[in-house]
DNA sequence: TTCTAAGCGAGACGGTACGTCACGTCTTGTC
DNA sequence: GACAAGACGTGACGTACCGTCTCGCTTAGAA
């Protein structure tokens, strides 16, 4: 016999749900991840911890919910594609300088820091994060990188999720270890590198 | 009066650092880092919570020179250079195979994972890790290419460090993040990709 | 606007109110005063918690109302009065150690440990005990003692509430403290003390 | 194998000691036993709760070692004896009056109800109580009775035990029920009935 | 060689947060 | 409108660790 019963989800307060992912967020913002507490996120929420462990296994996963609420605000239409002006390089190039800018953010930092550290350690949340934030986005870029390949400016053969993760993987390991500045100028110099690759070519098509 | 007296290092104990570091080790590896603990730790290791906190920091850098000790242990001579046969893409799968089957090795993951926690929220110790371990071998990394540079095979104008976190990165992303399978396959991908890039050749070269 | 509104009796649920009472009686006796809660209650007997709220003002009265419904059920009659015999010794023996029995006995243990436990503390309690318990009882033993007295059995000046708090007294508290075995015996000698008092007598009357 | 290892008491910190037994009588004597926490006790004391639950298994015990604190406190010699002026009567008056007043005490009252519900509900405490608080108090009151009977006072044949509880027994009770006021003069009566007993005597002796 | 001051193990201490339990109130839908 | 059900804000529970602080006990280097 099942001990833990689901809670009746009809009967949720969202006025509840809301004050907490908003507490989550402005909390990790302010403190930090390693302060980060459930007691203060129910205080902060004027709100019961209670209701925090009735509808969230982990604070991780309220961390996911959170950022979720925070990267899909104001963008009701959800980021119908990636800018297609015909230029692959010229695109990708505003992309991840908008990724780097996002990072960046002081409203961005910590709380994906959080998330990130939780999906570090928590297999379920990293499957979670896989399917509902990175999946969607990766589905985005490799669209924009299938157009490219119809117009002649990418190869056929390249495998694309390899291609995304050469991409945006440089970009996401800088920002996470602080192993350099994350700057625009990067991000470009990313771009060229991956599109034009190591080996040095006979003709050049540029 | 001076509250922090700066331990006297000569009278430092070996026998109490080594069960320390082992034990982190240990310990990381058996419960994760969300239950690594100090307390647990000094009881593993038969030492007095004092001894670790007269020594580290925080968790974090112990957790550092753990790691320290577990990736130097064995190696004396400390990885001289990266092989070279002349043929980079070949020599680079061969570097990125082993940096996946490292990451796969049950021993190393926790602990890795463990750090890079601590220095995704602790800038002085991700500090401590591009100098000591990220700079080492990234150092390593680019005399290959610049060799391959010398060879012709990589091409003059080519950002190294750009092409290092364009190689590596991926790897480390897909590991931390478990975005998908860490294989050798992978790697092989990978280097494939950077080398050649994205966009298609006029006149293939190989 | 009125916040509490006094409930509509003749709309309560009689099924309702003898499961609840039935449920902190058997509860009580299973986990035993200290872990007895109301929301326990309410699951045993099927019930919200709201139903008990409505209509018992404190978790002490609601035992009260258990302990009478223990006490009152299966003697309709209500114990008309104590035995008289003739012989005054003989028949407040036979009471004490019917008392003696009864608090003994396990399925009133619990229950009037618990009740004397808010007793205690409840002086509203309290007086309720004392009226609807406590002295009905009372003046069934001191009846048995004014027949005593007509008889001459017993001294005409002797305060009979001293007198019934000499004879009770001694069970209830060896019974609630411990402080020694409540037998039958001591029930005996207890009637035995109090009957010829402490002093020698020049002529025995026995 | 023992998990609950016994802390070491040569080095219990005094202070805190003092401070826990000091803060529990303060605050149950301000709020009273049911808004008795082991928290608040915690706070009032400037200590932490893991000090309360290091040296103390239950609230019951912590509070009679509080009871004991305040039983002892100024009287060094630890009452000696009970007063032997040649006269019983006149001597359990005494004692009884004392002890009624001491029931009337406020700094006693709630202290002792809280003592004695945890009594009620806790064996173990129970026995403690007996053996180190009723015990020696019950042994000074036998003694005073043999030595009335030595005087020819009290009766040869009567249980001390009994005595004893016939006399005090009324008067605990009626403290802790509130079935009536508790007077010094019901003190008196008390013991007159216990001494000259229920039974009328054929010929007066006093 | 003795003294003495440091590091050491142990673990008690004042704290903070944990995750759970029950409180008493409130709301929702059923009878 | 009383009822079963149960979510809610509140607050205490007893536990786990935090980082600091003594305690004796070795154990080395200076006297």
């Amino acid at each position: 016999m099942p001990q833990k019963v689901t809670p009746d989800a009809s009967r949720r307060s969202e006025t509840a749900r809301r004050a907490i992912l908003a507490a989550a967020l402005d909390l990790v913002g302010e403190v930090g991840y390693a302060k980060l507490t459930i007691e203060g996120i129910a205080a902060a929420a004027g709100v019961g911890k209670q209701t925090i462990y009735r509808w969230w296994p982990s604070k991780g996963s309220l961390l996911f919910d959170a950022f979720l609420t925070l990267a899909t605000d104001g963008q009701e239409d959800q980021a119908a594609a990636l800018p297609d002006t015909g230029d692959v390089m010229a695109d990708l190039k505003m992309v991840l300088r908008a990724t780097v800018a996002e990072l960046n953010e002081p409203r961005y930092d910590q709380p994906m820091r959080a998330l990130h550290t939780e999906i570090v350690h928590d297999p379920a949340l990293a499957a979670d994060y896989a399917k509902r934030l990175d999946e969607p986005m990766r589905e985005l870029k490799k669209d924009r990188l299938r157009a490219a390949q119809r117009a002649g400016q990418v190869a056929e053969d390249v495998d694309l999720d390899v291609a995304v993760d050469m991409l945006f993987g440089p970009i996401l390991n800088r920002w996470l270890q602080r192993t350099g500045p994350l700057t625009p100028e990067y991000a470009d110099r990313v771009v060229e590198t991956a599109l034009r690759g190591l080996q040095p070519r006979k003709a050049e098509q540029f």
